[in-house]
DNA sequence: GTGCTGACACAGG
DNA sequence: ACCTGTGCCAGCA
């Protein structure tokens, strides 16, 4: 078959689609993850993913380095996070509290037997 | 090929 | 916390 979509969107959303509810991650360590794979990604290109096939992935959990979205897309999370119990900051309404909700995707999948990433 | 756009990141102000 | 400018690079006109 014939990609329309390119090997690119496939691994953003193939990456997105495992991070776990009430966790979140960012555009650029979605895109380091997809780096990984295929040698080339930029957070930038995740975002442009997110906004034609967001719909398809739990698109809310994946934020900005700061924790935050957008104007929009940030109300609409709202209802998700509560659902979900990812931690938000206690100051900024809506900015989810990466601190304690990052979802470190590429150390994850790369982390070599014996080697783990210290986690919460 | 050229040029603009964007659900980003980062440094400044 | 907000806004601005710069770097970034795949997709699209």
């Amino acid at each position: 078959m014939h990609p329309e979509r390119t090997e690119l969107t496939e691994l953003v959303l193939d990456v997105v689609d495992q991070v776990p509810p009430g966790r979140a991650t960012t555009y650029a360590l979605v895109a380091e993850a997809v780096r990984a794979r295929t040698g080339h990604g930029h957070a930038r290109h995740v975002g442009a993913v997110m906004a034609t096939y967001g719909a398809e992935v739990p698109w809310w959990r994946v934020v900005r380095a700061d924790g935050t979205l957008p104007r929009p897309l940030r109300e609409r999370a709202m209802a998700h996070y509560r659902e979900e119990g990812t931690p938000l900051s206690p100051f900024v309404p809506g900015r989810v509290e990466l601190r304690h909700a990052l979802w470190d995707a590429p150390t994850c999948w790369e982390a070599p037997a014996g080697v783990r990433p210290a986690d919460a």
